[in-house]
DNA sequence: GTTTTATTCGAACAAATGTGCTAAAATTGG
DNA sequence: CCAATTTTAGCACATTTGTTCGAATAAAAC
């Protein structure tokens, strides 16, 4: 769909941006690229836009926006235990967490730790574990699940003779077997502790 | 030093910015913020540069950039015992992590946990903590220390019948009471643990 | 080989934009 | 109230910059 023209076109808008601060007119993208025609820039250009990964304001001035690929690290934390169900509905969240992430997950949200039935694990309450909806949750991770629609809790997923278990990491709390009141909302993939 | 008008203009700068991609033309500012001469903005452009808040390129149009205030949030991380002593040093850092700080506290690093000695704490081999090198480690805090110059480790700081002592979090280890071959490296702030 | 498509160039134009200058108005300090 | 300073305005000018048109060249398709 690009041209490896127009990928370098890309490329160079992108590191100019990265060094000054504003986007290249026209004739430095001429000289960048080692073109000798605006007319070329422009037509360059138009391709990179119907192809979604610029955009112009017509007769402004460096005035090109490239549409970041860059990794948005903005992910919203929901309440520890949101009432009905763990959606991501705007009542639910109550803040944001810096976390790196590409763009093709943005099935990230943190959830704020209550309890202590994974204290073994090294997980306290109050600890900030980020959830990757996408990712299924296999055999021996930790995982994040929701009880009966109200509860969230985070458990080992463990598979004994067949059957599965969300199973706590303190010896205090009983393994539950997995039944049609447990359904599983992602992995949990990182885990953050502020002192 | 620098007056409402002009807090007003490196404001709309700002916000222009952030809504478009690119920054304002003086033109723009002007209707912006209701000047009617260039030169009016022209003067207070000049005045905000002067004072730090703004950067400028001769003749270029759009190319005003702000000296931005915001948070950055890549700190390093070192090697998990930088041999010699844990000096931030570009050899030493292994890597960046993103972590929301601001920028007053640019005293920040990331540091590999090795060892189990803070296992009861639930803090892990191969964990990123995350520590402050400008805030003092006080009784009870987990903070990071440098032994003999080659060795560092997390440990808490416990004062003990007016003795301080490096205390772990696992029955295995014992404490070690501070001398001077151990200087304190900073306090640990945070946690991150990927799975 | 011929046609079609993609890419490049050159030049000219109009608009956008930064700049410089002078002077008026507003504000501040005494 | 007067002087000094700050702020604002208006206008003209030179450059920068995006845009347009036509044509030449290169590459791809047939």
């Amino acid at each position: 769909m690009v041209s490896d023209k127009q990928k370098n076109i890309l490329n160079f808008i992108n590191i100019f941006v990265e060094k000054n601060g504003y986007a290249p007119s026209v004739r430095e993208i001429c000289t960048g690229v080692g073109l000798k025609s605006t007319s070329t820039v422009q037509y360059h250009i138009e391709k990179l836009i119907n192809s979604g990964y610029l955009q112009k304001n017509y007769k402004k001035s460096r005035a090109l926006t490239v549409n970041s690929q860059k990794p948005k690290n903005k992910i919203p934390i929901l309440g520890e235990i949101a009432a009905g169900s763990l959606l991501m509905a705007e009542e639910n969240v109550i803040g944001s967490v810096n976390y790196p992430h590409s763009e093709e997950t943005t099935e990230l949200f943190a959830l704020s730790v209550s309890g202590d039935s994974m204290i073994d694990e090294g997980i306290h309450e109050k600890d900030l574990v980020i959830i990757d909806k996408s990712l299924q949750i296999k055999n021996g991770d930790i995982g994040a699940f929701l009880i009966n629609n109200t509860e969230g809790t985070i458990k080992f997923l463990r598979n004994i003779e067949g059957k599965n278990y969300l199973v706590p990491a303190n010896k205090n709390y009983k393994k539950i077997q997995v039944n049609e009141n447990i359904q599983p909302i992602g992995k949990v993939v990182s885990l953050i502790r502020d002192m």
